[in-house]
Formats: C-alpha cells, sequence, structure tokens
RNA sequence: CGGCGUGUGGCCUAGCUUGGUAAGGCGCCUCGUUUGGGACGAGGAGAUCGCUGGUUCGAAUCCAGUCACGCCGACCA
C-alpha cells in the first residue's frame, strides 16, 4: 500500500480493492468483475445470513430477471424512484419485443404479481421469499462494491394477514441484519428508521442499519421495508379471510448486497491493507514454510497442521508459492488474513509454530508480535485467538464509532462535527431543513436510531419543535 | 448529468510545449545464487501510445469528436 487512509481514503480504498485482488471494473461501465479472493468473503457472507433466513423460515427461490416494463410503472412511487435507474432490453432475436423489458432493479413487482397468484386464503399466509440474485440499477458514479450498477444481493419478499404481523418481520430481519454486522462482520451498526425522505420508493417505512466506515463516513449496510399495502393493491395480492372477506395482504421486503464487502473494508481496513473479521475470511490462517525449499520436513508439516485445522473447522491455507517469507508475510497482511502461522527448521526443532495476528497484538514499534505455539496446542490455541481476535475488531470499530458519535445542539458544533463523524441532533423532520443541511455539509439524517431514548426539544437549525420524539443520526454517507 | 482532471506493455510513469516512428522502474519468463519482514545477477518476452476522424511527406505529440476512469457536486435501497 502507498496510500494510508489518512491521506487519500478514496484513493485507499481503490488500492485495496485492486491489489489484494478483490474486485475489477468490467467492461460495460458499471459493472463490476468479482475476483475469487472476494467472491469467497461472499460466499461466506451467504451462507450465514441464508441459514438465520431459514431459522426465520424463509424459502429460497428465484424469479425472473427480466420484468415487463409495465408492471414497474403499476405503483406509483416504486416508478417514480426507480424510473431515472432501469436498464431496458427492447430486442430479442433481433427483434424489436411487444413490450419492453427491464432488468429487475429488485423484484418487488414480479414477486407480487406471482403471490397475488400463490395467495388464496389466510392460510396461505404468512409467505416469507428470499432469493439470491443479481440486479441492474443506472448508476451515474459507479464505485467497486458500494454502488455498481449490477450487483449480487439477496432480497426478501414477505406477506402477512396484517400490518402487525408485516411490522414484525420488518423488524425480525432488521435484527437478523443487525446480528450478522456484529457477530459475522464485526462491525457495529446503527439501527433505526430512515426519515421519510430517505424511504425505499414504495415503502411505508424503511428501516436500516448504518456502520461508521474509518472515515467517519456512514454506509447504509442494510435495509428493511414496511410496504404496507401499495404493492398488495396494484398486483391485488389479496386472501380470504376467517370471516370470509376479501382482505389486502401486507407486505415486505429486506435486502444486503457485495456492498458489505465494502463495509469490512472501510470498517477495518488500515494503511497495510485489508483486515478481515475471521468469520468471514476467506482463509483464517495462513502457513509460510521457511526454508521449504532445503527442508522439505517443513512444508510437509505444515501441510499436516493444515489439515488438523481444516479437520477442526478452521480455513486454513499453506502459502506454497515460490516466494521469500518476507514477500508474503506482506502480502496476506495486505490481503487482511487473520492469522499467519511461520513455520521453519527452528519451530520445528523447538516443536512449536510462530503466529502474528494482523492487527491488535504489535510492540512499540508496530511490528507484529510473533508468539510460539507448542505444535500439539494449535488447534485449540488458533480457535481461541480467532474468537478473540473477533473480539477485538469489534470493539476497535466500536470504540471509533463511539469517539467519532455526538450529541450536539446548535449549528457550529454541527457543522464541525459531521467533517469527521456522526452528529445526533434533535431537528424539526422537515425535509427542507435536512435540504439545508445537506447544502452546507453534505450530511444526511442517517437513522432515526430505535434504541435512542424518548427527547424533545428545539430544532438545532430552525429552533421549531423537534420531530420523531427522539434524537436523530446525522452523517455523510456512501 | 454539471465542473475539474487523467488515459503511453500487466502496474506506475517519462516523452507532448518545439511532430521524425516509443524510454525507464515494478511485475512477468529462463538459468543460477538466495529464503525467519517486500532478494540479487545475467539473459529474454511484452505497447500500432483509449478509440475515430482531420492536418501533415510524417502524429504518442497538433486539431475535432468520442469512449473510459478518477475527484467534487447533483442524483440514488
Amino acid at each position: 500500500m502507498t496510500v494510508t487512509p489518512e491521506d487519500d481514503f478514496a484513493q485507499w480504498y481503490q488500492d485495496i480493492v485492486q491489489k489484494a485482488q478483490l474486485a475489477e471494473n468490467g467492461p460495460v461501465r458499471g459493472t463490476m468483475v468479482v475476483r475469487p479472493y472476494a467472491w469467497r468473503i461472499w460466499e461466506l457472507m451467504q451462507g450465514f445470513l441464508d441459514e438465520m433466513f431459514k431459522e426465520t423460515g424463509h424459502e429460497n427461490a428465484y424469479f425472473p430477471l427480466l420484468i415487463p416494463q409495465s408492471y414497474i410503472t403499476r405503483e406509483a412511487d416504486h416508478i417514480e424512484g426507480f424510473a431515472p435507474e432501469l436498464w431496458t432490453v427492447t430486442q430479442g432475436g433481433g427483434k424489436d419485443l411487444e413490450e419492453p423489458a427491464v432488468i429487475r432493479p429488485t423484484s418487488e413487482t414480479v414477486i407480487g404479481e406471482m403471490m397475488s397468484k400463490w395467495i388464496q386464503t389466510h392460510r396461505d399466509l404468512p409467505l416469507l421469499l428470499n432469493q439470491w440474485a443479481n440486479v441492474m440499477r443506472w448508476e451515474r458514479r459507479p464505485r467497486l462494491f458500494l454502488r455498481t450498477s449490477e450487483f449480487n444481493w439477496q432480497e426478501g419478499h414477505t406477506a402477512h394477514v396484517d400490518k402487525a404481523d408485516a411490522m414484525e418481520e420488518t423488524l425480525r430481519m432488521l435484527d437478523v441484519y443487525e446480528t450478522f454486522a456484529v457477530r459475522d462482520m464485526a462491525v457495529p451498526v446503527v439501527k433505526g428508521e430512515k426519515t421519510p425522505s430517505e424511504r425505499f420508493p414504495g415503502a411505508e417505512n424503511t428501516y436500516t442499519i448504518e456502520g461508521m466506515m474509518r472515515d467517519g463516513k456512514a454506509l447504509q449496510s442494510g435495509t428493511s421495508h414496511y410496504l404496507g399495502t401499495k404493492f398488495a393493491e396494484a398486483f391485488d395480492i389479496t386472501y380470504q379471510s376467517r370471516e370470509n372477506q376479501r382482505e389486502l395482504c401486507h407486505t415486505t421486503s429486506w435486502g444486503v448486497s457485495t456492498r458489505l464487502i465494502g463495509a469490512v473494508i472501510m470498517a477495518h481496513g488500515d494503511a497495510k491493507g485489508l483486515v478481515l473479521p475471521p468469520r468471514i475470511a476467506s482463509h483464517q490462517v495462513v502457513f509460510v514454510p521457511v526454508m521449504a525449499h532445503k527442508a522439505p520436513e517443513v512444508a510437509d508439516e505444515a501441510d499436516r497442521l493444515a489439515k488438523e485445522l481444516k479437520a477442526a473447522g478452521v480455513r486454513a491455507h499453506v502459502d506454497h508459492r515460490d516466494q521469500k517469507p518476507g514477500f508474503k508475510f506482506n502480502d496476506w497482511e495486505l490481503k487482511g488474513v487473520p492469522l499467519r502461522i511461520e513455520i521453519g527448521p527452528r519451530d520445528l526443532e523447538a516443536g512449536v509454530v510462530t503466529i502474528a495476528q494482523r492487527l491488535g497484538h504489535d510492540d512499540e514499534q508496530g511490528n507484529p508480535i510473533k508468539d510460539a505455539v507448542p505444535t500439539g496446542e494449535l488447534v485449540a490455541h488458533v480457535t481461541d485467538r480467532l474468537v478473540a481476535y473477533h473480539d477485538f475488531l469489534l470493539q476497535r470499530a466500536l470504540d471509533f464509532r463511539e469517539a467519532n458519535t455526538k450529541q450536539v445542539d446548535n449549528w457550529d458544533d454541527f457543522v464541525a462535527q459531521v467533517k469527521t463523524g456522526w452528529a445526533s441532533v434533535l431537528y424539526d423532520g422537515t425535509e427542507e431543513t435536512e435540504q439545508k443541511i445537506k447544502e452546507a455539509t453534505s450530511a444526511t439524517p442517517r437513522c432515526i436510531p430505535s434504541d435512542f431514548p424518548a427527547e424533545d426539544g428545539a430544532c438545532f437549525v430552525t429552533g421549531a419543535p423537534s420531530a420523531f420524539g427522539k434524537r436523530v443520526i446525522f452523517g455523510r454517507s456512501y
């Protein structure tokens, strides 16, 4: 790495993405090629999320990439929000299509259409679906992982008998996202509701988890929407109730995307490169054999120990490349591997291996402290160490966020605070005020945090009575 | 989409002002020596200079257009 995050965060981010071989631009503007090292991270993320989706009763299905253009226009707010972002297919087989098809920007419409066919009675509810898919939205200013024209995600779509049930689902899935962010990505998030101006097009309520990146900006990391009966009305999603009445379903949708990889990069990375939290690290442990060309038993021992670790459920990798150890140390640090194990003749002699941790276990010069661990204790040591390392990363991120979040009650403090972090404020909740704040500082309301205490007062901008009954977090965002 | 900037082997850059047929570093290949914090030597491969057109005897260089990328803004789950 030649640029530090402090020097130039945007450049640093791009360097990591390129040098750690995570992704690059595809040949069509705004598209992204995800390289194997990053796709593995996504697979691990998918694994944890999919398990939780299933535990909460959801089933995976798959719906078409192409949606009849007319579907998109059926819900007024939805089309208004997505019209500028649509990619449209007008030809097939060299002929103009009778009706152009849009490439899904999200699938509420096509899934709503199917739901209306599948749901007859209250006994069919709730209908709990999820799909893993790619979607496309025209983006004027693409950034790898954070905002690309095509991206991969999951989108959950559910239908319920009433508002209470749908709202419970909306908040349940928001909790799932929070659990995932904290437990698997070591990224603390603020959970809360979006203000009306930031709502998903077509939603009654939008909820979000917001993570703080190491430049103090917010990244919206997952959203969950209560859609009310808007899509049910547009797609005729109805059921017959116990009372033999025709009722509209209340629907929800919720999603997270490969943007989460961007969150991990920016929430944990440092001047040496990527820092991967162990639960989603492509390799949790990498062995670097030393002097293997002269002492073949070194490589054999590394292979044997890696096998032992794999049997214990640890993702271990042996770096057999023909490079000097120093090169490999730097390379794996750049790639964010949690633990590196050096093994050479000296270690073999002593019956130990030498372990270095990517972050948080350094001497005064900032060099990693290397610990000798007896070979027989390796599996237990690594297993414990990975858990402790996760906790360390989470705490570090939490400390950073707290150090960069302040309650402010006047304009000057606000302007200063959102330059480097988040401000929690009382404001009047109007779009005019939000606009004024945005124009002056480029900060926007991130969310109304669920766990903030009730509080009322005067808007720090206009002096009018504050809205939402509590403080709202403002910050610059991606 | 607006403003600014940048496009030269895989990567980073020099050359452009003053036109004459592309240079260096890193990386890559081969061989040898090396291996506990980014090795060294020797030999080698690799670019019609983003693209299109124009001016010219001749264009990386001048002109026009266009595409892509970056930053800021607008817009945006």
